[in-house]
RNA sequence: GGCCCCGUCGUCUAGCGGCCUAGGACUCUGGCUUCUCAAGUCAGCUACGAGGGUUCGAAUCCCUUCGGGGCUACCA
């Protein structure tokens, strides 16, 4: 099968006819990892920079290894990150079922056609005789594979088999030869045959495998770009064979394209060795959607000019398969703290406001009343440019809600010397005299006696203060801090940290 | 081992034969700003894996080599 240069044109072009369609098609074996979420991401970009279909099937045929649970939490990490799908689960559409598990009797009906066309063949080989076979290849040096031991069994070895109970598996016939595509990200690549053995479609207990779905799938669903991992690259011939035995004409097999790896930091397949790879986690630690999203964009591709910070609507207007690069990308959790900096950093009060609800009633900062509420929306903007995870909030927030203000442990000695109590003592009859309690009004009295009058630093001055009505030396700015505080809060803490 | 893919600053990348004494971002270092922390801003460090070609000219094309990764299942 030689799908070469001539092979491709046609094929593009005939696609150029054809409203794209791409699949975004997880095996939910575990939660969706920042891997799966960065190819699922550029699916969907491409679908939507094409105006084309965005289909999401789950590949479940591995039913020891998938579970309902992780089905569940792929649909739900896809719909949080906003990456929404016009056919599958949930959306249904023309191409249905969108469960493997559900179309069964499909890929059993290509199956026997497959046996029937000689294009496929039962195998009696067992598991374990298949194991020694090919450590035996592996000792002699030859490459491991299926040796075609059943590829033309009498009527009489298939009795004997069945007479001994044997189970068969149905395994596809590769021909001699060998298999060229042009993938749209790394141009031509090539397979020949002998390394690329006879594979199994279905299991001996009659279930397929991803082999056999995989291929009458995207055919069926009519997928016309296939993006996904490079971990697949080496299995497309396979695919390829099946498009074959299914009668599919050239022109009518979906393009591939073959996506970087993203690396771990120790530069193996990211893993949980090395990093959080559950999306999960990232929703948890408070990283926004959009943030995750122009992260894992800057994977394998670049928006040009320079540029880095894009929406989810940029992304789709800008992304092309072609700036797609070949090789892997490291993950930098830096990185994607910096981005996620700046996104939250663009957040309007109210889009802020309602993410950040969760994160503090979660922590049992709020329980969430209305004065609560007002209090955070005013006390907001004033942390907004200091975070960079959504999850800093309840910390940051903490002290205007605190029932039984202390201050922190770590920070007393530095307020108990009798210097600082100057300060607090000052500042404490200063602020009394006060009749408006605003940011204004307090800096204006901080700064005319401890700084002028008394001569001290700012940073020494304002320091003693902070820890004493906030309980740490980092705050948010201490002038808006005590504002929001109120003045009987404030004034009770600084009496309190001169009794300490 | 075999097959396949990949190789620009520490990291992500721009670059697609002359615009490159290689640009941007993150990180790191130093300065400015400053009530802490941030944010902002300025500056600095650091890269075309190596060796051969092709060419007037190569990060860009070719070859070799080295290095990294994937696959090699009745996983996907």
């Amino acid at each position: 099968m030689q799908l070469k240069d001539s092979a491709n044109s046609r094929i593009r072009s005939a696609h150029m006819d054809k409203k794209v369609k791409v699949r975004f098609a997880p095996s939910p074996t575990g939660d969706l990892h920042v891997g799966n979420i960065r190819t699922a991401l550029f699916d969907w970009a491409y679908a939507r920079h094409t105006g084309g279909t965005f289909l999401f099937r789950i590949e479940d045929t591995d039913t020891t290894r998938v579970t309902d649970e992780y089905i569940q939490a792929a649909i739900d990490t896809l719909k949080w990150l906003g990456l929404t799908w016009d056919e599958g689960p949930e959306v249904g559409g023309d191409n249905g079922p969108y469960l493997q598990s559900q179309r069964l009797d499909i890929y059993a009906t290509w199956a026997q056609k497959f046996l029937d066309q000689k294009d496929a063949y039962y195998c009696y080989c067992t598991p374990v005789e298949l194991e020694a076979r090919r450590e035996a290849q592996r000792a002699a040096n030859v490459a491991p594979g299926y040796d075609g031991a059943c590829r033309d069994l009498t009527q009489e070895q298939i009795s004997d088999y069945k007479a001994q109970g044997r189970d068969a598996v149905v395994r596809m016939r590769m021909p001699d030869g060998s298999t060229t595509f042009v993938d749209q990200i790394r141009g031509e690549v090539s397979f020949d045959h002998k390394f690329v053995p006879d594979f199994v479609l279905v299991r001996g207990d009659g279930s397929p495998l991803y082999t056999l779905a995989v291929a009458v799938d995207d055919i069926l669903m009519k997928v016309t770009h296939i993006l996904r991992g490079e971990d697949l690259l080496s299995s497309t011939p396979r695919q390829i064979r099946v498009y074959q035995a299914m009668g599919i004409k050239l022109e009518d097999y979906p393009l591939f394209a073959h996506l970087p790896f993203v690396m771990g930091q120790d530069n193996t397949k990211l893993s949980k060795r090395n990093g959080e790879v559950s999306i999960a986690w990232y929703r948890e630690q408070g990283y926004l959607p959009e943030a995750i999203c122009n992260y894992l964009a800057l994977l394998g591709w670049s928006p040009g000019e320079d540029r880095e910070n894009v929406t989810m609507k940029e992304l789709c207007e800008l992304f092309t398969v072609e700036k797609v690069h070949s090789s892997p990308a490291r993950f930098d959790m830096k990185k994607l703290e910096a981005i996620n900096g700046d996104k939250i950093r663009a957040l309007t009060l109210d889009d802020f406001l309602a993410w950040s609800l969760p994160f503090l009633e979660k922590a049992g900062v709020i329980t969430g009343t209305q004065p609560e509420i007002d209090l955070v929306r005013s006390a907001l903007p004033i942390i907004q440019e200091r975070i960079v995870r959504l999850s800093e909030i309840p910390q940051m927030l903490k002290f205007l809600f605190v029932e039984n203000f202390e201050v922190d442990a770590d920070c007393i000695s530095k307020i108990t010397d009798d210097a600082s109590k100057a300060v607090l003592k000052r500042a404490l009859k200063e602020l009394e005299a006060l009749s408006q309690w605003n940011h204004d009004s307090i800096e204006g009295a901080l700064r005319s006696s401890l700084i002028e009058e008394l001569g001290l630093k700012p940073r020494v001055a304002f320091g003693s203060v902070r820890i004493a009505t906030t309980g740490s030396t980092i705050s948010p700015p201490l002038f808006e801090s005590m504002e929001l505080l109120g003045k009987e809060a404030s004034l009770a803490r600084i009496t309190a940290a001169l009794a300490l």
